[in-house]
DNA sequence: TGTACATCAGTGAACGCGCGTTCACTGATGTAC
DNA sequence: TGTACATCAGTGAACGCGCGTTCACTGATGTAC
């Protein structure tokens, strides 16, 4: 089974390139309809093949909306570590705020992309496993920054925790202790408690914005969203 | 059209009943598939009604979404002013917490109510008008904390700005100071801010946890939830 | 290089289902005199 | 208090639509010898 790209036979060349399609056409349809909506014959129809042929592509409707929820993950993913990469190193504050803007700017021009991953799930539809590791690019991003500002800072003043401290119940000491572990990250259990607040709060914010919570308190939501976000990078303790 | 209680025709009675089963069906109907799914023949099936009979009650299926949304905000919105009313006046983190506890209280017993109004958006839907008041309850739960917080402190210690402040770019500025005339609210612009930020990641968190963004971050929600909610009331200048 | 066979993409009809909404209707309830 | 008429709740059939999935099939592409 060598498919490597020079043996690859028109055949499997062909497969590939439905395969895109099919999901670009299944994205197109998110646009107008939301994932509940999503339709096998509508998107047969508007690639002009039988409904059935798109089995030969995925073996279900199911199939076809964790492929796209994986391949949403991966581009918002991608874009913040775009921009986040842009940013200069010891700009801390700044790659959080790029990093968030990315987040922000590809929720706008994908609505209904982002709200397949971070809206209310898709009713009857369970994500499976394959959907974790895409949806974990955004968060690892900010726990490198705040890596990044960690060592920075204790070069120049060892010791001191980053952000505000204060005393931890011991459920949540116990629950950070364990993902510090598993990130491999040696920070305070309060301040990885504040990076899924950041965290949470980011997404949040667009949520409100995209969902219409704030019509009527906001207006400007290109600064009022870099505000907030400043607030919270400051909070994380980043500079 | 004297239809005071007394006086009030058998029609009329089975006619305010039958209304409220209907959407007692309804809701019942959205725990099990979602709000997108909601289905005018599975609720006039559910009553043992031809489905044309809704039709008496509610102008379409539209109108009985709304009807639900509507609801959804008052019961929640209920359920907070409750709680929050229970709290000594002068304990203003207290305040702020039962309402908190009873906003996620009522999410992880109403989940999919929740979602239908802290969800993304039914597609095809437009929330009308009629839901903005009831959206309004508990961030207006919130002002009133946080004005009794600052009345208390200018008693003590007149002048000083509740929380930190900070730079307000224009664009912000000016939203907050229409927010604050708005609501007849005189505090700090940077409060207003942070008040609509709190208001933020009390719903971001629960959405986290009912979306199941927080598997394998966290697994006592209970205290993690109570511990991110302590921070963000202290951050507004509560105690 | 040519042939025989296996693999695979795509078809089109069909199954069985559910949906929102309209309409002419029956029969019960309410009201004006 | 009784009668005549108007109002309204609920029916059941119908319209026109869309859906996911299965299945036996045709014809093109790929592969082993």
């Amino acid at each position: 089974v060598t498919t490597l790209n020079a043996s690859r036979t028109a055949r499997a060349r062909a497969r590939d390139e439905l395969t895109r399609e099919i999901k670009e056409a299944a994205r197109r349809q998110l646009t107008e309809h939301g994932g509940a909506a999503l339709s096998l014959r509508a998107v047969a129809r508007e690639l002009g093949l039988a409904s059935s042929a798109i089995y030969r592509y995925f073996p279900g409707r199911d199939e076809l909306l964790t492929a796209l929820i994986v391949d949403a993950y991966d581009a918002v993913g991608e874009e913040a570590e775009r921009l986040e990469a842009e940013a200069p190193r010891g700009d801390h504050l700044g790659r959080w705020l790029a990093t968030a803007e990315a987040v922000r700017g590809w929720a706008l021009g994908h609505r209904n992309e982002y709200e397949l991953i971070f809206g209310s799930p898709v009713p009857g539809y369970a994500a499976p496993q394959a959907t974790i590791d895409p949806a974990a690019r955004i968060p690892l991003l900010l726990v490198g920054i705040v890596r990044d500002a960690m060592a920075a800072r204790d070069g120049a003043d060892p010791g001191r925790p980053v952000g505000t401290a204060s005393a931890l119940p011991e459920g949540v000491r116990a629950d950070m202790t364990a993902l510090g572990t598993l990130l491999d990250l040696d920070v305070p259990q309060e301040s990885l408690a504040e990076m899924l607040q950041a965290w949470t709060t980011l997404i949040g914010t667009i949520n409100f914005e995209l969902f219409g919570h704030l019509v009527g308190s906001v207006s400007d939501y290109d600064a009022y969203f870099r505000y907030q976000m400043s607030r919270t990078g400051a909070r994380l303790g980043l500079v």
